[in-house]
DNA sequence: GTCTATAGCAGGATAGAC
DNA sequence: GTCTATCCTGCTATAGAC
């Protein structure tokens, strides 16, 4: 009769499984794997405590697959974008920085989405886990492979060892201003609304782009 | 006859309370708060179970000791060797941005202990606890207000919100490169040895010089 | 001051009814 | 597939011997 599997909940119908890997996303991004445990998860899915084993097998289990069926997809999101925002871009290095920064911060992630996949990979940078390989072989090598290949064009000249080291620069800011909210609110007294999250991204596409082009 | 507070421990001969601090630093730092057990730190520091909570009353008073002690000691250490720096250098723009760089990744701390305080401060900026109060009022603040301060004298024409942005910019390439260590190498393929380490503080003064002058 | 023993509780995982 | 009840382990904190 009725898919017992679904139910609505704040409007959008999801399954007891991806209702967990929803839940389960935002604590392990905000507090980290050994912080939540499986009774939050469940009982803010409002789902049974056995849930998890039942359909995971275990706690790890659910966190491997938040990466797999979550954060690989808006990975490919913000690839797709950075190389869509490319071809728009007028042709220069200035087009290659602003791809990048708009890509990740003005792309097709919705807020909470950039603040949920940002923290998950500061925290596997931090202390990486089974999911760290995953990580860097389906998300990070290939975007940072094309920002590469897209900066050689303008930098022809700059060695592979000063390329690696702007784009950990860039990822280093984009991943600050995600991850360190409370420190930013503090320092600056702003809130992280829309009009502040764009003076953010110009910001980094400025100082970026100077940084990159006093290198070469 | 013997004081039994202390003892020799790789040659550095400390008491009780001062292994237990030293011990819980190294690992709050590694692997956060929530992720280390009283058990551990007792074990690791070779003294009794109950000896935490006799000296601190519990973990949590344990952790806010090693801020106390320790981190706001290094805090200021580091923003004398910033203001001592200050006065060495030349009369630039340059000479402000080296002298914090050179202050904080070749200055008073030894690399474990730059590992330490780094790690410590970016999950209090992600995840704030009662130590966050302290470290930004008594470490932050004042350490951000002398290099404001120094970087006006060169950019009066700069606004208070572009200084500042410019600031967590700074910041936010130090915090990640001793913070984000697994990706920075596997993505450069280099240990973080001395070499790397001065290659990384001349990559983060002239990315951050030009993307300053930039500003402007 | 230091130790052992243990209280008291929360954690992950599982078994078995439905 | 879902639920409840429960096992067992590990945790923090404390009491009390020495």
């Amino acid at each position: 009769m009725f898919d017992t599997n679904v139910c609505m909940d704040n409007g959008a119908a999801v399954n007891v499984k991806e209702r967990l890997v929803l839940i389960a996303e935002k604590l392990f991004a905000e507090k980290g794997f050994n912080s939540v445990s499986v009774r939050e998860i469940t009982s803010k899915a409002g789902v049974n405590l056995g849930a998890i084993n039942y359909h995971f097998g275990s706690k790890k289990g659910l966190y491997l697959e938040v990466f797999r069926a979550r954060f690989l997809d808006r990975a490919r999101r913000l690839r797709g974008a950075f190389e869509k925002n490319l071809k728009k871009e007028k042709d220069s290095l200035e087009g290659v920085i602003r791809s990048l920064a708009r890509a990740i911060l003005c792309g097709p992630l919705t807020d909470e989405e950039r603040t949920i996949h940002f923290k998950l990979l500061v925290r596997e940078m931090a202390h990486p886990t089974e999911a760290f390989d995953l990580i860097t072989e389906e998300a990070l090598k290939p975007l940072l492979s094309s920002f590469e290949k897209a900066l050689k064009e303008y930098l022809p000249a700059l060695s592979e060892e000063k390329m690696r080291l702007v784009m950990l620069s860039v990822l280093a800011q984009i991943l600050y201003f995600n991850f360190a909210r409370p420190k930013i609110q503090a320092a600056t007294g702003k809130t992280f609304d829309e009009e502040f999250k764009k003076a953010l991204v110009e910001h980094i596409v400025a100082f970026s782009l100077k940084g990159i082009e006093g290198l070469s």
